[in-house]
DNA sequence: TAGATTGTTAATCGATTAACAATC
DNA sequence: TAGATTGTTAATCGATTAACAATC
């Protein structure tokens, strides 16, 4: 078991640390200056015990009896997410969700600004939307040796995925964040993040039918929060 | 170890689910009637025993050498699902992840439809967005006496996020899929099921960072494949 | 029959949880 | 000092993976 182990966190920690950030954010603008994880537990739901082991992860250091200090706090979880300097990203596909994510003004403090977009629909390149020029898909590869960017946002059709991923890959985007439901053959040097809303449709609705299970018949067992 | 213990599939499980699915459906759609889990893994790359065990969960039941009826495993995940009827859902914000989403034409395959939207500002309610009509909010609890609904998609800013969530639970409905980032209170008879965009975006840039590290030292461990 | 595929049982692995020691 | 909190080590639990038997 080398040191390094010690960098490889697991999935459900990294998902979790956003909403811990985002509670920080909130109690430093509060000018609060320390907080316990029994704290962070109580209001994210999250049992304590498991707030400890994610906060490990990150390599804060906190102080007993007076918790951790919440801007150590919020620059130990920034700089394990790679969120300390914002990465650059294209956006591919300005239809209605891309859109929305073009209109969306969350991203800056997650650590990614949306430098530009992109359309193969000429009615669409050369508009601004949300502030961002709309661009032709060709100009990508130029674009891209100009400015330093990081991650590929794909938002177009899905059977226009695979095509758009490769773009991004011959401009040496090093990631790609997908919102399509098309599986993508990437190089391994490429990472590429699936976002499909339908995985979360699935687990809303499987909890529903079991919800409405264990109503008709008590006797069911109920799911615990581990389980669903 | 109860037999109740068969209906509780686990959450990967569910998340896989869907991408089954739209696989599936597509080979429906050309005619094939038989797939075996090879072929899906091949496809979705996923490794041969999960497919297998993902699809023992939903009660599909193969032939060996053969493999399963594309038709019967369809219906299989879509009931174990619970996709086989559409559930009726109201949307509640129309910004711009709002509209997005009400332009989706994507969910109805998915045991999804938006009934009908709702929003406070009086510029847009009395509108049509993607076909559907907006309404006030104070409309909701009388609409959802008429109306039969099981969803409440919450596309508010986060600030009014919890006062919404309240005014779905007082009009009876059992599932609220949230996509704000607020942390909701809700009854144990209401599911509540977050789709937090950052969630994706901290998995995405900490593998990005992952990478860049390995490529700077080769000695570091790889990630595997279940690792992130 | 041979062999590809399903399906089950056991082993491994990793994440969660518990217990408790350390510390300010 | 007492006690709340951190941090570590061990135990439990569940999911993944492996091995192999069953079957058409």
């Amino acid at each position: 078991m080398s040191d390094n182990r010690l960098h490889i966190a697991n999935l459900p920690t990294i998902q979790r640390l956003p909403a811990y950030l985002r509670e920080l954010r909130t109690l430093r603008a509060r000018g609060e200056e320390f907080v316990s994880t029994t704290y962070l537990s109580e209001r994210l739901q999250i049992i304590p015990i498991v707030v400890r082991k994610d906060l490990t992860v990150t390599g804060a250091v906190g102080k007993p009896r007076i918790g951790f200090s919440v801007a150590e706090l919020i620059t130990s979880i920034e700089s394990f997410l790679g969120w300390q300097q914002a990465k650059q990203a294209f956006l591919l596909g300005v239809g209605h969700l891309g859109t929305a994510l073009l209109g969306y003004g969350g991203f800056i403090q997650n650590g990614l600004t949306i430098v530009t977009a992109f359309d193969t629909n000429p009615t669409k390149t050369g508009t601004t939307v949300h502030g961002k020029t709309v661009h032709a898909l060709h100009q990508l590869p130029e674009m891209a040796k100009e400015l330093s960017i990081d991650v590929g946002i794909l938002t177009v059709p899905a059977t226009a995925a695979q095509e758009s991923a490769n773009i991004l890959v011959r401009a040496g985007i090093r990631g790609i964040w997908n919102f399509t439901s098309a599986k993508l053959d990437v190089p391994e040097t490429v990472v590429c993040q699936d976002q499909d809303l339908s995985e979360g449709l699935a687990v809303l609705t499987t909890r529903l039918r079991r919800n409405a299970e264990e109503a008709t018949d008590p006797s069911a067992p109920a799911a615990t929060a581990n389980e669903l």
